[in-house]
DNA sequence: TCCGGTCCATGAATCGTTTCAAACTCCCTA
DNA sequence: TAGGGAGTTTGAAACGATTCATGGACCGGA
């Protein structure tokens, strides 16, 4: 059986307050007894008991992270940079997955409030106000990945996505197409909407008219869906010389299904992503895409929750990076 | 603040007793009494404090996973079948990362030790049959991912890797190719090693000499790295007729840098992946990979753990996968 | 009427921590 | 010598759920 603080205490020959000071504010226990403890703790192999912990103190020292998809590309560089920022901050991490499914993400907002985390980060699906104002109530502070939400206590770390689209559409036009086509999704969540802003925006600015953009929407942010919106534009007999897709995975099934019918990229059409996931490198033909700092953001939103912050809102800037697709 | 069992209790006019039953054994209670209870629970949104459940019944209703990357290709699928299993299970996972790192392992079991899961599915990396048992001793579970470990209660579920190699290179010795390399790690984890084992054997089998056989290894699995073998064989003057890649990440990349430079393939060179990650269907020149049952594995691995089972190995058969790169 | 059995509900004890008021030990100063 | 601090240590009271021995209510049969 494990050993509890209780046998620390008789081996060490000491009281069980002192035990837990030891652990906890080793500054007030007097050296020779710390030592003497610290043996004891080795000796019987003691692992605390978060349980008791938790229990006792009202919430542990553990963030919740809810995402869509832990094992997609997006959430790679965010992994890295939430375990990055908690393990300096000493605290733990229980990662979650809502699957894009509102029932999922209840059942898991549910877990993590059982768990008694003190702070959730999380990629809202149907997340709403009240629920956040429940988590409150019992003590746990929420952040929002890359969508804010008024009218409560929540805290929120996103990208400008309006300024990506911009960058994306702004270096197609300085490339010199002049005939530009999206590729995006429908349903639009509100970062996609905000990219393609952007874009037209920055558009509009060099002078095109948004009649002249051909927009193609596929139902999901995929390779196969990039596959399908090539084939689509294959299909129109006269390619577009510039194509912005909202999403490296779009871009990567495009420049593949391109290439496969022998399109040149970038020479016949250049192509911009959005994202720059680990594949967008290593595609056929590198890609040029917008670099979220996903890693920063993971960070940023670890650390407002270590700070008990509230009501906070960050924005991160997106970044251009030129490679082989539009260059 | 969060309700406790107490203030159900007062609201519906019982003991907390009779709540707890309600929650964990409702076919005690007299159906009037379960329903005024649970009435009272949904005013008051209670929600179980999983802590002192925890506490009270030494350890909970939850998993503890760990693996190297979760947002590496490999993890996804597993991710999907440990959380069905546990989704019709009923109980709740912790995942975890370990990067590959002998310390951040050690910190997530002590982590998992200290929440009370009830058992771990772990993807070893410096994971000793010290540990099992002191997990053991703790009344946690271990179930291994891929390698056994002898001489321990641990159960384990695996893949045969030997019979992945050797559908690879059976295969690319029925398609009538004679010039055969292997890309592989170096250094070389045991399931790398099977791999290869399994396709040398088969090569064999069919005639080949071991010295026939080119054998290119980088550091690591990721697509560069087969960007790097790529341009290596290139540099060889006259190229292999078949390749096989011991990780699909490298058959990616190597696909793509060969198609760069004007290779043709199938025709000029077949390459043929293992994992059967996401990235392989959606490359350039849909890849020929052996598909690993990724799901089946972590739903196989989770199954055993909820079910206390001790001891167990099972080993999943893999399978071949023909897309164009070798066809 | 009494007994035995079934069905439910009760509430105190328990799990392993943390916290905090109280006590104890020295040592210094008035 | 008394009194006051500073520095340590103590031990009992939480935290919120589960468990289980105990007992009450009710019914049927003798």
């Amino acid at each position: 059986m494990r050993a509890s603080i209780r046998e620390v205490a008789r081996r060490a020959g000491v009281s069980v307050g002192t035990v837990s000071n030891v652990l906890n504010r080793p500054d007030v226990v007097a050296e020779a007894t710390r030592v003497r403890v610290l043996a004891a703790i080795e000796e019987l192999g003691f692992v605390r008991n978060e349980a008791a912990r938790t229990l006792r103190k009202g919430s542990g020292r553990t963030l919740g992270v809810i995402v869509e998809d832990l094992a997609g590309p997006c959430a790679a560089d965010l992994v890295r940079g939430v375990e990055r920022a908690c393990d300096t901050g000493g605290y733990d991490i229980i990662w979650c997955t809502s699957d894009g499914d509102p029932e999922k993400e209840r059942r898991r907002l549910d877990f993590l409030e059982q768990q008694g985390v003190s702070g959730v980060i999380v990629a809202p699906v149907a997340l709403d106000a009240d629920r956040v104002a429940r988590l409150r109530a019992r003590d746990i502070r929420t952040v929002l990945l890359d969508r804010r939400m008024s009218g409560t206590t929540a805290s929120s770390v996103g990208v400008d996505h309006r300024q990506g689209g911009r960058l994306a559409t702004r270096h197609l036009v300085e490339l010199g197409r002049h005939d530009i086509a999206f590729v995006t999704t429908e349903p639009e969540p509100p970062p996609v909407r905000q990219r393609r802003g952007g874009a037209l925006q920055s558009l509009g600015q060099a002078g095109y008219a948004p009649e002249q953009v051909l927009t193609i929407a596929e139902q999901e942010p995929t390779a196969q869906a990039g596959q399908r919106a090539a084939r689509r534009l294959l299909e129109f007999g006269t390619l577009p010389t510039g194509v912005f897709c909202v999403d490296d995975l779009l871009a990567v099934g495009l420049v593949n299904e391109l290439t496969r019918n022998g399109v040149k990229i970038p020479q016949d059409v250049a192509v911009v992503g959005y994202g720059d996931i680990a594949p967008a490198a290593t595609c056929v033909v590198p890609l040029t895409t917008v670099r979220q700092p996903r890693d920063e953001l993971g960070a940023a939103a670890a650390e407002l929750l270590m700070d008990e912050a509230e009501g906070r809102h960050l924005t991160l800037a997106p970044e251009l990076v030129v490679r082989d697709s539009a260059s």
